[in-house]
DNA sequence: GAGTGGTCTAGACCACAAC
DNA sequence: TTGTGGTCTAGACCACTCC
């Protein structure tokens, strides 16, 4: 009788089941844990399997939770602090490591689609071929990022765009001829996304997993003298900018008040 | 006979769906206008609507639409810029601007949760009230960021913790007084979360709705004096670091090579 | 009240990994 | 071969906005 909730918010099921599933990981689950399958765990809250599946996509969304398709679903690391551009700027590879060029296309001179010669600008004509190289940051054992980079053709004047080395040599002839010049500066921007084909594969995921973009345009005197696009695994990455990356952030600092 | 694939990839229909779906996007529809209703789409399309969803939520996820209930699905405009730290540093509210005090409840002076205490470091002490500093930024005449920002009373000696202003009164105040001490450095990190039911309302997103959470430490001589934990609305923000924050960039410029 | 997107169900089959 | 998560269906009802 009586002091039951008077004004009944209809909370979604699934998000219900998310705070139950949240807090049964907190107490009851190690880390790299399986949980049970998703049938079992469906029948034993009472809900259609599908209900179950959108809690669990939330909580992998929030890096709590790994799934895998034929293994099963287990309870994730916290994120890994991944240094993004430290104050101190740096060409491509300088400052930060664990990157690895991708040996299977290494690097290709081709032209450019509209969208990549937007955000070269100027320096790069319609019309003028430019540098691909793509890359894979690996941190801790795992592929985290993949990248590429984009080097307009005028940017390493040192380097023929049709003669000299191929694959993965011209990648590293191409970031060694970067390197020399003088970087003015650069610019940053972070969005979400969702992985294409390639990338997915680059990172183990399926297509469509929420990746954390970053695109960083890196100045010279001359102009924009190269782009780079790189998709962070967004359910397991987490970027640090500034000084320290080592900082242990759980998901638990957004509980909060 | 013949040159049909040989090898068939059965693609996933609602990943050839969000492909199509684009496409259509770029070429017949404006920011802004309303698409047909999902019951209709799938029909068109010849899947059930749960499959149509599918994609649709793809779409938003990357930016491309905006889906209210009980209105409809409308064209989303390209994502703004949010300038997050330009390099030239500054406590918060200082170089960069947009932020509202939540006049609601303004600021409040609690005990920490564990997690905030954790980020706080070894300035605060368990035992040490915090202020808590309740702000929305407002960009392009759109909440864009709710934020708490967490001060220890000690950061803030010169304001009493338990007499003083109240409300907004008191957050302007711990704002004015974090101002007067000298900063001597910040840390920052980008991660994938999905948003409490109060950042929803104040973002005006069911909750859940995935964001982009900006973690800021701010550094005196004396330590860790505040932190920051702003959550960004993922579909419509693109966070910029560095010095140009006006630059366009589409989605179009991660469809490459 | 009409129309929208949001939630939920109870099934089915498929792709993949591991045995 | 077995068991897992991933995809898909064809419904139903609910919450919300707008007229």
């Amino acid at each position: 009788m009586g002091t039951t909730q008077l004004e009944t918010v209809p909370e979604p099921k699934y998000w219900h089941l998310k705070t139950v599933l949240s807090e049964a990981l907190d107490q009851d689950f190690a880390v790299g844990e399986i949980l049970p399958n998703e049938r079992e765990l469906a029948a034993r809250f009472g809900v259609a399997r599908a209900t179950l599946r959108q809690a669990l996509e939330q909580l992998e969304l929030e890096g709590r939770l790994q799934r895998r398709r034929g293994v099963g679903t287990t309870v994730a690391p916290p994120r890994v602090g991944v240094a993004v551009g430290s104050s101190g700027q740096g060409w491509p590879g300088e400052s930060v490591d664990g990157w690895e060029l991708v040996d299977a296309d290494g690097a290709e001179a081709a032209l450019p689609s509209a969208a990549v010669l937007k955000l070269l600008g100027g320096a790069a004509v319609a019309d003028q071929p430019v540098h691909t190289v793509r890359r894979t940051r690996v941190s801790h054992g795992q592929a985290v990022a993949a990248e590429l980079l984009y080097v307009p053709a005028a940017s390493v004047p040192g380097l023929s765009a049709i003669d000299g080395p191929a694959g993965a040599a011209r990648g590293r002839a191409v970031l060694r001829e970067l390197q020399r010049l003088a970087l003015e500066g650069q610019d940053r921007s972070v969005e979400l996304g969702s992985a294409r084909a390639d990338d997915a594969k680059e990172l183990d995921r399926l297509p469509g997993a929420p990746v954390l973009v970053v695109t960083t345009r890196y100045f010279t005197a001359a102009g924009t003298a190269a782009v780079s696009v790189a998709t962070y695994r967004a359910d397991t990455c987490r970027l640090t900018f500034g000084d320290s990356g080592d900082v242990e952030i759980t998901h638990e600092a957004r509980v909060a008040s």
